[in-house]
Order: C-alpha cells, then sequence, then structure tokens
DNA sequence: AGATCAAGTTTCATTATTTGAAACCATGAT
DNA sequence: ATCATGGTTTCAAATAATGAAACTTGATCT
C-alpha cells in the first residue's frame, strides 16, 4: 500500500533509528545501536535523545540500553480503532470461526509486508498484542498474495520490490515473475491459495478485502495437509466469501460514521 | 516517567500533528486537522504528508481522509514484546487471577499518565488492543498512585503538572497538594488504595512495581463496594505483594539476558 | 596511584532542511 | 460564468540538523 518510505526528512531518519532499535528484541546500548547505524555518532546520538523526549523509546539511567516506549503502544491503540479492520470485524470473524472451526487470520499490508491484526484460533482466545502486529512476508502467504493481486501497478511493482523472495519451501514462489502470473491468476479466481508456501504442511485458503476496487486487507482460513486436502479447502468459499463481504460493507459504514 | 516532551525540533512537530489525527477516533479530513492545529496550512500539509509516507498515517484518496497508519501497530508490537511488563508478567497475572479472582490490571506510565498494558477479567479473556493501550489519569486511580509515590521530585513535578485533577467524584483529589499528602503515605505503606475516586463504587488495592528504586510499573486488583469493603482489600495485600516481586524479579532476569 | 582505553556527551561553524505567505489549482455550488 | 472552498505547490528567508573533533566519564590494566 506504502510506495517510497524513503528518507524525506528528519522524520524519516529519526524514525529509521527507531526501527533500528525494534530490530533489536531486546534493550540496547548506545553503541551498539552505533554498529548498526548508517548515521555518525552525534548524529545518532541526538536521535536517539530526541526520540526518547518524545517518549518512542526509553531509557534505562541504570544500564543505560534503549528500548521501545509506551507511547507508541498508546498511539498503535489509536491506530487499532481508527484504522483497522479488527474492531469491526470481531462478530464477522467469531461467526467464521464457528462455521469452519480452523485458525482464522485477518491481515493488512504495511511497507508491503502482511500485517497480522486478528485472528481466531482453538487455543487460548487471543494473546494481544504478542499476536496482533505481527509481520510476515506477502510474497508466500495466501493472505499476502491476495491483497497484491489487487494493487495497482505502480503499488505493485514498489511491493515487490520489498518481497525476499526466500526459499522456505520447494513451493515457494523464488521471483517476481512466477509470483505475477499467480498473481493475475488469484484477481481472476477471487481467491489466494498457500500451497505449503511458507511452511511445509501448512495450508490456506484467502481472499482480499475490497474497497472502491482497492485491498485494504485479506481473510484466510488456515489448516494443514494432514487434516485436508487441497480441494477441501474450497469447500470454505461461499463463508469465506460472506465473512469478506461483510467486513467491506463495515468498512464503507465506518468511513463517514458522521454523513 | 518522561518530562518535557515538548517540541524538540522537526520531529517533535511531527508527532504532535500524528497526535492531532489519533485525537478524532475516526478518519480525518485535512480541513478537520487544520482547525484543531497550531500550524500553518501549508506546514501541517507537509506534516501530514511525511508522516503517510513513513506510514504514520493512512491516507484514503476517495474520500481525502486521514487516519493513523499500521507501521504503529508494528512498532507497538516491538514495544509490546522488547519493553512492556506484559511478555514476561503473563504466568503471574494468571496466578493472581486464579487466587483472588477479581479483575487484575497491569500498568505502566506515559507521560504522566497511566497505560494499561495487561489485564484479566472474567469476561471473554483478553481484548486484544482495544484493552491494551488504553489510557486513564494518575492522580485518581490506583495504579496510577502508586507509581507517582516513588517518583523522584523533577519526574513527579512534571508529572504532577499534567493531572487534570478532574473531579470525577466526592473522593477525587482536587488538587496537587491534598495527592502530595497521600502519596508520602501510600510510600510508607507500600499499597496505594482508590477508594472511589475515579468511580463510584469501584474500589480497589494497587502496588508500584519497582527496579533500582524507580517505578516501572504497577499491578492492581479491583472490585465493586457491593462486592467488598475497603477493609477487604487488605487480604488481598499477600498475593499482590507476591505477584508485584515475582514481576520484579522478572524485569530484572530481563533486563540483559545476555550477560 | 597513574595510564590507557572505550563509551558516551557536548561544541560550533557549516550545510541542509524547514517554514509559511502567497499564489495556484480543482471542484462543486450559486 | 462566477464565486467559494478545500487542497496543493512555490520560493526566498529563517531555522534546525549535521558531524568532525574535542571533551568527559568510568572502567581496566600496569
Amino acid at each position: 500500500m506504502n510506495i517510497a518510505r524513503d528518507n524525506d526528512g528528519t522524520v524519516g531518519k529519526a524514525l529509521s533509528a527507531l526501527e533500528l532499535v525494534a530490530a533489536f528484541e531486546r534493550p540496547v546500548r548506545f553503541s551498539e545501536v552505533l554498529e548498526h547505524s548508517p548515521y555518525p555518532k552525534a548524529t545518532l546520538y541526538r536521535f536517539l535523545q530526541t526520540l526518547t523526549n518524545q517518549g518512542l523509546l526509553q531509557y534505562d539511567p541504570d544500564q543505560g540500553v534503549y528500548s521501545m516506549g509506551m507511547r507508541l503502544v498508546r498511539l498503535a491503540h489509536a491506530a487499532w480503532r481508527q484504522s483497522s479492520l479488527a474492531p469491526i470485524s470481531q462478530d464477522v470473524l467469531d461467526t467464521l470461526y464457528a462455521q469452519v472451526g480452523q485458525t482464522i487470520h485477518l491481515a493488512q499490508m504495511d511497507a508491503g509486508q502482511v500485517l497480522y491484526v486478528e485472528k481466531r484460533t482453538a487455543i487460548r482466545p487471543v494473546e494481544m498484542f504478542s499476536q496482533a502486529g505481527k509481520v510476515g512476508p506477502a510474497y508466500c502467504t495466501g493472505v499476502g498474495k491476495a491483497m497484491l493481486a489487487y494493487l495497482d501497478d505502480v503499488t505493485l511493482e514498489a511491493a515487490l520490490q520489498k518481497q525476499a523472495f526466500y526459499q522456505h519451501t520447494q513451493f515457494t514462489h523464488a521471483d517476481a515473475e512466477s509470483l505475477k502470473t499467480e498473481l493475475s491468476q488469484i484477481q481472476a479466481e477471487g481467491f489466494s491459495y498457500d500451497r505449503e508456501e511458507h511452511e511445509t504442511g501448512i495450508i490456506c485458503i484467502a481472499k482480499a478485502i475490497l474497497l472502491n476496487g482497492r485491498p485494504i486487507g485479506a481473510l484466510s482460513i488456515t489448516t494443514t495437509t494432514v487434516r485436508h486436502s487441497f480441494d477441501d479447502l474450497n469447500e470454505w468459499k461461499q463463508p469465506l466469501t460472506q465473512a469478506v463481504e461483510q467486513i467491506a460493507q463495515a468498512a464503507k459504514d465506518w468511513q463517514f460514521p458522521t454523513l
């Protein structure tokens, strides 16, 4: 959905410094960040200072380490309510889960990657953030391909640029060409499949959620090769389509609650 | 925990523009934001453009509206794992909830406000982000006062400055002086209480989670006046203390997993 | 103790970015 | 056709960011 996200101005650079800290999955020292940073010492230092001031990072003076700030959680809460499909999809997901009894994922796109915003599983209903906000690749997941299939040319090219095309399994698409061929097929058919492209034994059927022709998210039903065959996936087309349409309608209504 | 967060530089200003959008709880037009903004048209316009480029906002060209971007959710996910108490507290919270059977809140501090990061309730285990990331006042909640009580003078003053002291009920602290008196008492006693200060009928006992003398969060057990008296709250002192100590220990261990 | 070294912090002249008034453009209403 | 409204672009002036180098701190070694 997003195109460039290159360094435009100071804000872009500061945010890229924030991502550097995020990349570590633990609190980090200044020097550790510096090693991975393209910025000179003084510059990076000031970035981290500013980000800390702003609450996007927090600094522990005892250990001299930086970690991600809680302001992000508050902002994400706003993002969640304001523009994720999750809050308007709760009931639909519950119904769909009751119908099919398989793992369900609701995802959106962020910078060419898949971002999971909600799910339903057999174990522990939902585990807060540990689940939401997770990212995954687009080129080898059902939801990812479903959304890519409906992107306009410019956005698609930008997104393809960012795909790693890492060969997770023998079925993973190896390059953009191969993927593109499947994308047009997905668009024609309306459904996208993951045929053990991401993980052996895991398959899924997915469908994009469209609003005015643009993909605003995707919904998938996942299962294993042990429990189901590829053909079985098609039996869920009807409930999946219904759920997708309901979410699309809810999203439309949400756009302008005031008008 | 944070002090200033005033406009330092371009990053600070851009983020304050982001907050403007967040304040609306729906997608907004440019002109709506402009009305509430201290910045001139062209400047705000460029801020929103930059933020959109960076994925902190998203723009819907059909409706011409901005809303919070999904990159925030991804960043918050990192924040959540890296520096919230939630991931390391799961087991402790489960145990505590099993012991007391009352609503439990785990909170941290952000810019003088209370930020709820995890909870346990009777209904629907947890509701993802709709719960996490919520903010509340510090001056009239158990967790808020517990944390305030252990802040150093400078940080405390900055935090008090931000309290609204809105008179929610007849028991709400009306000013900083009155609150300060209770804070020293809380520090002496080690426990903080909400005696219907935020909402009539709702009471709680809370305790700060300390690391090297600094409050890194707080834990509370909430109930109602219908079910329990003020004195009853004290029966939870022991399990509450134990839970707090376990979380503090876990936080200490987490600081340097590599050493 | 003193010397050595690494990590973190500050300075300041240079350079690049941001700023915002005003002009411009697009769209829809009168 | 004209006017308003909301949105977008321009460009010289004002401001903020930059980064090499100097400095401070604190830990480790001799």
